[in-house]
DNA sequence: ACAATAACTAGGAATAATTACTAGATAATA
DNA sequence: TATTATCTAGTAATTATTCCTAGTTATTGT
Protein backbone atom coordinates (compact mmCIF):
# COMPACT_ATOMS: atom_id res chain seq x y z
CA UNK A 1 0.00 0.00 0.00
CA UNK A 2 1.69 3.36 -1.42
CA UNK A 3 1.19 6.46 0.55
CA UNK A 4 -1.87 8.69 -1.30
CA UNK A 5 -2.28 12.20 -0.47
CA UNK A 6 -5.84 11.89 -1.25
CA UNK A 7 -6.64 8.70 0.82
CA UNK A 8 -5.19 10.71 3.90
CA UNK A 9 -7.20 13.80 3.15
CA UNK A 10 -10.12 11.31 3.29
CA UNK A 11 -9.35 9.41 6.29
CA UNK A 12 -8.59 13.01 8.15
CA UNK A 13 -12.00 14.24 6.33
CA UNK A 14 -14.19 10.90 8.15
CA UNK A 15 -11.88 11.03 10.97
CA UNK A 16 -13.27 15.07 11.23
CA UNK A 17 -16.86 14.62 11.44
CA UNK A 18 -19.51 12.43 13.88
CA UNK A 19 -22.38 12.32 11.06
CA UNK A 20 -21.54 9.08 9.57
CA UNK A 21 -20.98 10.89 6.21
CA UNK A 22 -22.23 9.33 2.70
CA UNK A 23 -19.23 8.99 0.06
CA UNK A 24 -21.16 12.15 -1.52
CA UNK A 25 -20.53 14.19 1.74
CA UNK A 26 -16.65 13.09 1.99
CA UNK A 27 -16.69 13.41 -2.01
CA UNK A 28 -17.77 17.23 -1.08
CA UNK A 29 -15.81 18.04 1.49
CA UNK A 30 -12.30 16.70 0.75
CA UNK A 31 -12.70 18.70 -2.70
CA UNK A 32 -12.35 21.87 -0.76
CA UNK A 33 -8.72 20.48 0.26
CA UNK A 34 -8.41 19.11 -3.14
CA UNK A 35 -10.47 20.49 -5.89
CA UNK A 36 -9.71 18.54 -8.97
CA UNK A 37 -10.36 14.82 -6.29
CA UNK A 38 -12.74 12.12 -8.12
CA UNK A 39 -15.89 10.40 -6.81
CA UNK A 40 -14.62 7.10 -7.75
CA UNK A 41 -10.99 8.02 -6.17
CA UNK A 42 -13.23 8.50 -3.05
CA UNK A 43 -15.10 5.60 -3.25
CA UNK A 44 -11.85 3.41 -3.43
CA UNK A 45 -10.08 4.85 -0.69
CA UNK A 46 -13.24 4.61 1.67
CA UNK A 47 -13.45 0.91 0.92
CA UNK A 48 -9.73 0.55 1.31
CA UNK A 49 -9.54 2.14 4.53
CA UNK A 50 -12.54 -0.24 5.82
CA UNK A 51 -11.02 -3.22 4.57
CA UNK A 52 -8.00 -1.84 6.58
CA UNK A 53 -10.26 -1.48 9.61
CA UNK A 54 -9.33 2.14 9.86
CA UNK A 55 -12.89 3.25 9.46
CA UNK A 56 -16.55 1.03 9.12
CA UNK A 57 -19.14 1.15 6.76
CA UNK A 58 -22.65 1.44 7.97
CA UNK A 59 -25.64 0.25 5.76
CA UNK A 60 -28.37 2.84 5.91
CA UNK A 61 -31.25 2.57 4.41
CA UNK A 62 -29.85 1.14 1.26
CA UNK A 63 -26.68 3.67 0.92
CA UNK A 64 -23.46 3.11 2.52
CA UNK A 65 -22.46 5.46 6.15
CA UNK A 66 -18.76 5.71 6.93
CA UNK A 67 -17.77 5.80 10.89
CA UNK A 68 -13.99 6.74 12.01
CA UNK A 69 -15.45 4.77 15.18
CA UNK A 70 -14.42 1.33 14.54
CA UNK A 71 -14.98 0.25 18.05
CA UNK A 72 -18.45 -1.78 17.99
CA UNK A 73 -21.04 0.23 18.91
CA UNK A 74 -24.59 0.88 17.87
CA UNK A 75 -26.81 3.63 16.80
CA UNK A 76 -29.77 5.47 17.39
CA UNK A 77 -31.57 6.56 14.33
CA UNK A 78 -34.37 9.36 14.17
CA UNK A 79 -36.66 9.16 11.48
CA UNK A 80 -37.41 13.06 11.40
CA UNK A 81 -33.83 14.47 11.06
CA UNK A 82 -32.19 11.52 9.97
CA UNK A 83 -29.76 11.11 12.04
CA UNK A 84 -27.56 8.64 13.34
CA UNK A 85 -26.49 8.75 17.10
CA UNK A 86 -23.72 6.39 18.67
CA UNK A 87 -24.28 4.49 21.53
CA UNK A 88 -23.01 1.59 23.55
CA UNK A 89 -24.89 -0.96 24.69
CA UNK A 90 -23.65 -4.01 26.34
CA UNK A 91 -24.42 -7.50 25.85
CA UNK A 92 -23.29 -9.21 28.27
CA UNK A 93 -23.63 -12.76 27.47
CA UNK A 94 -25.36 -11.94 24.13
CA UNK A 95 -22.48 -13.44 22.13
CA UNK A 96 -21.88 -16.69 23.83
CA UNK A 97 -26.02 -17.22 23.95
CA UNK A 98 -26.21 -17.21 20.37
CA UNK A 99 -23.26 -19.24 19.90
CA UNK A 100 -24.74 -21.80 22.26
CA UNK A 101 -28.42 -21.47 21.29
CA UNK A 102 -27.87 -22.08 17.18
CA UNK A 103 -24.36 -22.82 16.94
CA UNK A 104 -23.34 -19.67 15.47
CA UNK A 105 -19.84 -18.07 15.28
CA UNK A 106 -20.53 -14.26 16.12
CA UNK A 107 -18.68 -11.85 14.32
CA UNK A 108 -20.52 -8.57 14.89
CA UNK A 109 -23.89 -7.66 16.59
CA UNK A 110 -25.58 -4.64 14.60
CA UNK A 111 -28.42 -2.80 16.64
CA UNK A 112 -30.37 0.44 15.23
CA UNK A 113 -32.95 2.07 17.22
CA UNK A 114 -34.85 3.35 14.88
CA UNK A 115 -37.79 6.12 16.15
CA UNK A 116 -37.46 9.56 17.26
CA UNK A 117 -34.83 11.87 18.53
CA UNK A 118 -34.81 14.59 21.61
CA UNK A 119 -34.93 17.22 19.57
CA UNK A 120 -37.90 15.98 17.78
CA UNK A 121 -40.52 14.29 20.14
CA UNK A 122 -43.12 16.64 20.65
CA UNK B 1 -56.77 -0.54 -3.20
CA UNK B 2 -58.26 -2.58 -6.11
CA UNK B 3 -57.79 -5.89 -6.25
CA UNK B 4 -55.23 -7.34 -8.32
CA UNK B 5 -54.10 -10.72 -9.34
CA UNK B 6 -50.36 -9.83 -9.89
CA UNK B 7 -50.53 -8.02 -6.43
CA UNK B 8 -51.45 -11.55 -4.69
CA UNK B 9 -49.21 -13.38 -6.90
CA UNK B 10 -46.43 -11.87 -5.25
CA UNK B 11 -48.07 -11.86 -1.85
CA UNK B 12 -48.18 -15.80 -2.48
CA UNK B 13 -44.17 -15.86 -3.59
CA UNK B 14 -42.96 -13.91 -0.82
CA UNK B 15 -45.44 -15.95 1.72
CA UNK B 16 -44.25 -19.32 0.39
CA UNK B 17 -40.30 -18.97 1.42
CA UNK B 18 -38.32 -18.22 4.29
CA UNK B 19 -35.06 -17.16 2.35
CA UNK B 20 -35.73 -13.42 2.61
CA UNK B 21 -36.12 -13.06 -1.16
CA UNK B 22 -35.15 -9.87 -3.14
CA UNK B 23 -36.88 -8.28 -5.54
CA UNK B 24 -35.07 -9.88 -8.48
CA UNK B 25 -35.51 -13.20 -6.90
CA UNK B 26 -39.57 -12.43 -6.61
CA UNK B 27 -39.40 -11.01 -9.47
CA UNK B 28 -38.40 -14.46 -11.05
CA UNK B 29 -40.58 -16.74 -9.07
CA UNK B 30 -43.75 -14.24 -10.09
CA UNK B 31 -42.99 -15.23 -13.34
CA UNK B 32 -43.62 -18.78 -13.69
CA UNK B 33 -47.16 -17.94 -12.77
CA UNK B 34 -47.60 -14.44 -14.58
CA UNK B 35 -44.86 -14.68 -17.59
CA UNK B 36 -45.45 -11.51 -18.82
CA UNK B 37 -45.07 -9.02 -15.19
CA UNK B 38 -43.00 -6.93 -15.60
CA UNK B 39 -40.30 -6.13 -12.53
CA UNK B 40 -41.44 -2.61 -12.21
CA UNK B 41 -44.95 -4.40 -10.86
CA UNK B 42 -42.88 -6.42 -8.92
CA UNK B 43 -41.07 -3.37 -7.04
CA UNK B 44 -44.58 -1.22 -7.08
CA UNK B 45 -46.20 -4.05 -5.34
CA UNK B 46 -43.50 -5.06 -3.31
CA UNK B 47 -44.01 -1.31 -1.57
CA UNK B 48 -47.59 -1.31 -1.17
CA UNK B 49 -47.74 -4.53 0.30
CA UNK B 50 -44.83 -2.81 2.84
CA UNK B 51 -47.00 0.01 3.59
CA UNK B 52 -49.63 -2.25 4.64
CA UNK B 53 -48.07 -3.79 6.55
CA UNK B 54 -48.68 -7.48 4.91
CA UNK B 55 -44.66 -7.99 4.67
CA UNK B 56 -41.58 -6.12 5.98
CA UNK B 57 -38.48 -4.52 4.22
CA UNK B 58 -34.88 -6.05 5.47
CA UNK B 59 -31.91 -3.89 4.59
CA UNK B 60 -29.33 -6.06 3.44
CA UNK B 61 -25.56 -4.66 2.37
CA UNK B 62 -27.66 -2.01 0.25
CA UNK B 63 -29.86 -4.34 -1.03
CA UNK B 64 -33.52 -4.62 -0.24
CA UNK B 65 -35.11 -8.28 0.75
CA UNK B 66 -38.71 -9.03 2.00
CA UNK B 67 -40.30 -10.66 4.82
CA UNK B 68 -43.43 -12.06 5.73
CA UNK B 69 -43.04 -12.21 9.14
CA UNK B 70 -43.54 -8.50 10.38
CA UNK B 71 -43.37 -9.54 13.83
CA UNK B 72 -40.97 -7.69 15.53
CA UNK B 73 -37.49 -10.16 15.31
CA UNK B 74 -33.64 -10.64 14.64
CA UNK B 75 -31.33 -12.10 12.17
CA UNK B 76 -28.39 -14.46 11.85
CA UNK B 77 -26.29 -13.27 9.13
CA UNK B 78 -24.15 -16.01 7.81
CA UNK B 79 -21.00 -14.66 6.13
CA UNK B 80 -20.19 -17.69 4.29
CA UNK B 81 -23.57 -18.78 2.73
CA UNK B 82 -24.96 -15.30 2.72
CA UNK B 83 -28.44 -16.59 4.48
CA UNK B 84 -30.38 -14.98 6.95
CA UNK B 85 -32.06 -16.91 9.80
CA UNK B 86 -34.91 -15.65 12.03
CA UNK B 87 -34.66 -15.36 15.21
CA UNK B 88 -36.12 -13.81 18.07
CA UNK B 89 -34.26 -12.40 20.95
CA UNK B 90 -35.46 -11.08 23.88
CA UNK B 91 -34.75 -7.63 25.02
CA UNK B 92 -36.79 -6.84 28.04
CA UNK B 93 -36.26 -3.26 29.37
CA UNK B 94 -33.88 -2.43 26.15
CA UNK B 95 -36.59 0.17 24.85
CA UNK B 96 -37.73 1.76 28.40
CA UNK B 97 -33.90 1.54 28.97
CA UNK B 98 -32.98 3.79 25.93
CA UNK B 99 -36.03 5.95 26.33
CA UNK B 100 -35.16 7.00 29.72
CA UNK B 101 -31.31 7.31 28.99
CA UNK B 102 -31.29 8.78 25.89
CA UNK B 103 -35.14 10.51 25.89
CA UNK B 104 -35.32 8.66 22.28
CA UNK B 105 -39.19 7.41 21.21
CA UNK B 106 -38.07 3.75 20.37
CA UNK B 107 -40.20 2.13 17.03
CA UNK B 108 -38.40 -0.83 16.11
CA UNK B 109 -35.12 -2.27 17.39
CA UNK B 110 -33.62 -4.11 14.32
CA UNK B 111 -30.31 -6.73 15.05
CA UNK B 112 -28.53 -8.45 12.86
CA UNK B 113 -25.96 -10.90 14.63
CA UNK B 114 -23.20 -11.12 11.86
CA UNK B 115 -21.07 -14.39 11.89
CA UNK B 116 -20.87 -17.96 10.45
CA UNK B 117 -23.82 -20.09 10.85
CA UNK B 118 -23.62 -24.22 12.04
CA UNK B 119 -23.43 -25.31 8.34
CA UNK B 120 -20.16 -23.19 7.60
CA UNK B 121 -18.11 -23.35 10.77
CA UNK B 122 -14.95 -25.63 10.20
C1' DA C 1 -75.06 -7.14 -18.64
C1' DC C 2 -72.93 -2.63 -19.70
C1' DA C 3 -70.77 1.75 -19.53
C1' DA C 4 -67.97 4.78 -16.96
C1' DT C 5 -63.90 5.35 -14.55
C1' DA C 6 -60.29 5.14 -11.34
C1' DA C 7 -56.62 2.13 -10.28
C1' DC C 8 -53.48 -1.07 -12.21
C1' DT C 9 -50.02 -3.07 -15.58
C1' DA C 10 -46.18 -3.78 -19.11
C1' DG C 11 -42.48 -1.91 -21.06
C1' DG C 12 -39.16 1.08 -21.20
C1' DA C 13 -36.76 5.38 -19.83
C1' DA C 14 -34.71 7.74 -15.93
C1' DT C 15 -32.20 8.09 -11.59
C1' DA C 16 -29.01 7.11 -7.90
C1' DA C 17 -25.31 4.75 -5.84
C1' DT C 18 -21.44 2.36 -6.85
C1' DT C 19 -17.85 -0.02 -9.53
C1' DA C 20 -14.84 -0.69 -13.61
C1' DC C 21 -11.69 0.93 -17.05
C1' DT C 22 -7.77 3.45 -18.93
C1' DA C 23 -4.24 6.72 -19.99
C1' DG C 24 -1.47 9.49 -17.49
C1' DA C 25 0.62 10.90 -12.77
C1' DT C 26 3.18 9.85 -8.58
C1' DA C 27 5.44 7.53 -4.55
C1' DA C 28 8.83 4.14 -3.49
C1' DT C 29 13.27 1.96 -4.58
C1' DA C 30 17.72 1.01 -6.11
C1' DT D 1 17.56 9.87 -11.39
C1' DA D 2 15.47 6.09 -13.85
C1' DT D 3 12.41 2.39 -13.18
C1' DT D 4 8.19 0.68 -11.98
C1' DA D 5 4.24 -0.58 -9.54
C1' DT D 6 0.48 1.75 -7.55
C1' DC D 7 -2.55 5.50 -7.64
C1' DT D 8 -5.65 9.15 -9.76
C1' DA D 9 -8.97 11.76 -12.84
C1' DG D 10 -12.37 11.31 -15.91
C1' DT D 11 -15.60 8.72 -17.83
C1' DA D 12 -18.23 4.58 -19.07
C1' DA D 13 -20.66 0.72 -17.18
C1' DT D 14 -23.46 -1.68 -13.83
C1' DT D 15 -26.96 -2.44 -10.39
C1' DA D 16 -30.95 -1.57 -7.80
C1' DT D 17 -34.82 1.02 -7.93
C1' DT D 18 -38.24 4.47 -9.33
C1' DC D 19 -40.80 7.04 -12.79
C1' DC D 20 -43.67 7.59 -16.88
C1' DT D 21 -47.27 6.50 -20.19
C1' DA D 22 -50.45 4.30 -23.15
C1' DG D 23 -53.23 0.64 -22.73
C1' DT D 24 -55.81 -2.86 -19.53
C1' DT D 25 -58.79 -4.31 -15.80
C1' DA D 26 -61.57 -4.39 -11.47
C1' DT D 27 -65.29 -1.97 -9.43
C1' DT D 28 -69.58 0.54 -9.19
C1' DG D 29 -74.02 2.33 -10.48
C1' DT D 30 -77.56 1.74 -13.73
Amino acid sequence: MRYSHQRETIKKVVYGTDSHPTAEWVFRKTKNFIPKISLGTVYRNLKVLAEMGQLSVINDDNISRYDWNTNSHNHLKCKQCDSLIDIQLVNDGLISNIKKQFKFDVDDVEITIIGTCSKHIK
